[in-house]
DNA sequence: CTTGTTTTTGTAACCGGTTACATTGCAATT
DNA sequence: AATTGCAATGTAACCGGTTACAAAAACAAG
C-alpha cells in the first residue's frame, strides 16, 4: 500500500484512476512514491472492485492451423488496443472439452468469449445463456443461430468453389476435404458443394487429415484410381499443399494435366509455383469484427 | 451467495475447495442448491483472497508464424493440465511494444511469463526482477543469460547448417533470412553461419521480409545475379518454400540444379515436392519443458 | 473576519471469496 | 449425569482495491 508515502488509500486509487480532483502535486509525489517502491495495484482487488477483468477469452479447435493463429493474431491485436487482454484455450474439435474449457475460462473470469463454428453441446448454451456471456462463433455466419455469427458461409464458399471449377469446364472434380466429425466449418463447405452439384459432374469426396500430409496421401489415393479427374478441389489450403505436391511428385503438370484449387489464403498461396487457386478468407477483418462485437 | 441455502458462506466455501470436513449431506445440499441457483464463484474475490490467479502469459512476436502458434498451442495444452490459462500478447518484435504488453498482462495478474528471445529492454528486466516474477526465453538456449532459457542453440543450428551443405559439395551459397534487428533469433542464426565460414565457401547473404513472398522475392534477386549459388540455405520454412517456388518459377530443378535447406520444421517439409532439407525444432517438447519449468 | 463555495483529501463500507478460530452437537468415557 | 473429544458448522477478520459520503482546506465575496 503506497499510502506509506502519506496520503489514503482514496487519493491513491484516485490517482490510478486518473480522477480529475487531484491537485497535481499530490499526484505527482503519489506517483513517485509508487516509483519509488515499485508498487503495483493488485489487480484481483480491483477486478473485485470494479466487477471488471478486461479479459476475453477464445476456445478454439488448436492453434496449430494457422487460419485460427492468423485470425486470434488479429483478434489480439484490436483487442489490446480496447486495453482487453486475450486467453485462449484449445479443445481439438471436440465438444465435451469445450465444455469443460469454456467453464474454465469462465471460472478465471473471461466477460466474453469467442468461439468456433457452431457445434457445441447443449449445456454450453445454457450456460452461456444463463451467465449471459457476451459470445460470438467465428469461422462461420449464419445469421439464424442463436449466438451471434462472424466469419463466412461456409456452405456458399463450397458452392462457388464448385462452380468455379465448372465454369472452367471441369467434369470430374475430387473434394478433399478434412474430418467431418465435430467440424462444421467442414460439413457446411462439403454440403455446398454437394448442393451446387450438376448432373454432368462427376464428384468424388475424399476425407483425410487436415494437414499437408492428408491432402498428400488423400491425392495418392485419387491418382491411383483408373479413372483421374480433371480437378482438385481443396477445402483446406494445407491439403492444397499436399495435394500439389503429390502431383507434381507423379510428374504431373499444373494446371497444365489438373489443377488444384484451395481454400483459406495461406499466405503462400500468392507466390505459390505453380499458381493456385485459392479462396481467400478475411481473417484480419474477421478478428477485427470479432473484437469490435464484444 | 449460496448461503441463501441455509448454509454459511464457510461451508459453501470448503464445499467449492473440496474440504475434508463437511458432511457428504451438506456437500449435496450445497452443490443442489449451487446447481439450482446456477451459481458461480466469483473468480476475482477468489484470487484476492488466495493471491493465485493461475494465469500465464506469453508475450510474443506473433502469432502469425506458424512456429510460435504451434509452440502455443503445445504450451497451452500442458498449462490446461495443471489448470492454467494462457493469456498471450503479441509485440510485432518491438522491445518497447513488448514491455508495455509485459506490462499489462502484469497488471492483469499473470503469475508467470514466457518471452521469446533475449533482446528486452532493460526497464523490462528491471520490472521482472523488481516483481520476482518467474519467467522463460523461449526460442533460443542460452544459459549464461540472466533469465532462464528453453529452446535451442540458433547459432549452432546455423553452423549446423551450413557444415551439411559443404558437406554435400556446396562452395557458393546464398542465405535467406529474415529481418535482423529486434530478432536476435535470426541474428544468432547468421552469426552461426558466419562462424562456420570457411575460405573456401562463398556466401551472399539476403535479408528480406519473413513470409514467402520475401523468400520468393529473396531467391528472384539472387538468381538475377550472373553467378548462381548451388544451394540456398534459408533461415525459416516460410523463406524455404517461397524460395522453392521461385526456382521452379525459373525452371530449375531441385535438388538437380539447386538445392533449398529449410529451417523450422513447418509441417509440409515432410511431403515436399521436391523434398526439402530442413532442420526440426522441438516446438512441442519446448513448450512443455516451459509449462513445465513455470 | 465571517460565511458560503469549491476543491481536495480522508473515512469507511463495500466487492465475494478464504481461513483461523470459536462454537455447537453428539457420542464415548468415567 | 457430568466430562471429554471430535467432527461439523458458524463467525469474523482478512485480501487490496473503488467509491459514496463526510470532513477539511482553500479561496472568494461580503
Amino acid at each position: 500500500m503506497a499510502k506509506a508515502a502519506g496520503l489514503s488509500v482514496a487519493t491513491v486509487s484516485r490517482v490510478l484512476n486518473g480522477s480529475a480532483s487531484v491537485r497535481a502535486e499530490t499526484r505527482d509525489q503519489v506517483i513517485a512514491t509508487m516509483r519509488a517502491l515499485g508498487y503495483a495495484p493488485n489487480p484481483a482487488a480491483r477486478a473485485l472492485a470494479t466487477q471488471r477483468t478486461r479479459t476475453i477469452a477464445a476456445v478454439i479447435p488448436t492453434l496449430s492451423h494457422s487460419i485460427f493463429a492468423r485470425f486470434l493474431n488479429a483478434v489480439e491485436t484490436a483487442l489490446a488496443d480496447c486495453g482487453y487482454a486475450l486467453v485462449i484455450a484449445t479443445t481439438n474439435d471436440d465438444p465435451d472439452q469445450e465444455l469443460r474449457r469454456v467453464e474454465e475460462v469462465l471460472d478465471m473470469g473471461a466477460e466474453g468469449l469467442i468461439l468456433s463454428g457452431a457445434t457445441h453441446v447443449p449445456e454450453l448454451l445454457d450456460l452461456l445463456d444463463h451467465r449471459q456471456i457476451p459470445t460470438v462463433c467465428t469461422s462461420i455466419f449464419d445469421p439464424r443461430y442463436q449466438l451471434a455469427t462472424i466469419g463466412y458461409d461456409n456452405a456458399a464458399l463450397g458452392r462457388l468453389a464448385l462452380r468455379y471449377l465448372a465454369d472452367l469446364g471441369h467434369r470430374r472434380i475430387a473434394v478433399i476435404h478434412g474430418p467431418l466429425e465435430n467440424n462444421d466449418r467442414t460439413v457446411r463447405r462439403v454440403k455446398g458443394v454437394k448442393r451446387a452439384a450438376r448432373k454432368d459432374l462427376t464428384l468424388t469426396f475424399k476425407e483425410t487429415g487436415l494437414d499437408t500430409e492428408g491432402g498428400a496421401a488423400a491425392a495418392r489415393a485419387v491418382l491411383a484410381e483408373r479413372i483421374r479427374p480433371t480437378a482438385f478441389l481443396c477445402l483446406s489450403d494445407v491439403l492444397a499443399l499436399g495435394t500439389l505436391f503429390e502431383t507434381q511428385r507423379h510428374g504431373l503438370s499444373v494446371p497444365g494435366d489438373l489443377s488444384v484449387m484451395g481454400f483459406d489464403d495461406l499466405d503462400w498461396a500468392a507466390v505459390c509455383q505453380p499458381p493456385l487457386t485459392t479462396l481467400r478468407l478475411p481473417t484480419a477483418r474477421m478478428g477485427w469484427r470479432t473484437a469490435e462485437a464484444l
